[in-house]
DNA sequence: GCATGTGAAAATCTTCACAGCA
DNA sequence: TGCTGTGAAGATTTTCACATGC
């Protein structure tokens, strides 16, 4: 291994990889070569021994990777080793699907509190979390959540983000399609369903 | 303009540049700089330039680009500019939201159909959609369905989008995270709401 | 003077081909 | 023999700087 700047577009892909090895574990694979990754998570094989050599050596030739040690070794790469306390803001369809959502477990998010505006739903029980008022937002900072998940209608997200900064979140993952100014260090990924099918048609064949 | 192939990448980001010009539609803007719109949608200015500069003279030196040019322009390029018959698969929680979700119309989509195998479910009418029974899907080819969002459990994805193959659909969004196998003239979209929040942790600063 | 459109340079990312180890 | 790890080549994408048009 030497050093390298990694690659944007190979922290991109190895949530992909670690999703393919998760599954590989639940079959109980003990070993995989970049081939059979390549055919379970639809990236050529080469691309994925590119990807994993920026981090060391992790597999042996001739044999594979051991899925284990992979799982572990991409995990601690993203930081995904420990618990990541997550905040749900805005329960509404959307917010309650992510509240109902399994998948968030292997990597190690817990949404571990809810809010919303609404006073018909503040107080309520859903999925075993209690959805708060929006106004304890602040009080955020003593609960060590350093992740947020927005889901509420696009004119708030930014005032929403605002609390969330102040609140000592790190990172903030928002359905709202609008671009939101936060502060550098404040990594904002965006998730929005008609961008993403806004590609297909051009794809299309006729 | 001269002829170029298109980069992937400009496609990418030609949905996120119409969401913004929409937002200054529905403001009654009249022309924009790329200045402007860079800062609306957090993409620099020269990039926006440089993509635009793909498809033809889209703008005035000294004024900028006029809205309502721009947007029939982009949705013209990325085939928006006729409806999409859109058939879902799956109305659970997801699917469920979905359904309720406004964002699809601007862009064309049109949610027609939608299917579930559960029989509490089929025959009940969801946001004025009738739930049908995905035995059914074959008889999609019927209906002038050329787009699919798979929103069903992992383990069936693949099995549905073969079926929707065989239907004559053109595109499909799906939300399992499961790489699927279909024909290469099939243009397949993935959400994965985990992998995406995956990446969050590495870019958040301890 | 203001804002676009674009060659050219720089940076980034993908693909290949194969040396070398188990 | 099978499969990894990687330098080098190739392709794509971003960034810059400025000539050009309104």
């Amino acid at each position: 291994m030497r050093y390298h700047k990694i690659a944007n577009e190979t922290i991109r892909r190895l949530p992909i990889y670690l999703r393919g090895m998760l599954f590989l574990s639940e079959q109980n694979r003990k070993t995989i070569s970049s081939q059979n990754l390549a055919d379970i998570v639809g990236i050529n094989s080469w691309q994925i021994r590119k990807d994993f050599s920026y981090f060391g050596d992790f597999g042996k030739p001739g044999v594979g990777y051991i899925v284990e040690k992979l799982i572990r070794h991409i995990k601690k790469i993203l930081k995904l080793d420990k618990e990541h306390k997550t905040a749900l803001i805005g329960v509404g369809n959307l917010g309650r699907a992510l509240l109902a959502y399994p998948g968030f477990g292997p990597y190690g998010f817990n949404i571990v509190a809810a809010f919303d505006n609404d006073p018909a739903k503040i107080g309520k029980k859903i999925e075993n979390i209690n959805v708060e008022d929006v106004s304890r937002l602040p009080a955020l900072s003593k609960r060590k959540v350093d992740l947020a998940i927005i889901a509420v209608p696009r004119d708030a997200a930014q005032e929403v983000a605002d609390v969330l900064v102040e609140a000592g979140v790190k990172g903030i993952l928002k359905f709202s399609p609008h671009h939101i100014e936060v502060p550098k260090k404040i990594k904002v990924i965006s998730i929005d369903i008609a961008t993403d099918l806004a590609r297909l048609p051009y794809y299309m064949s006729a």
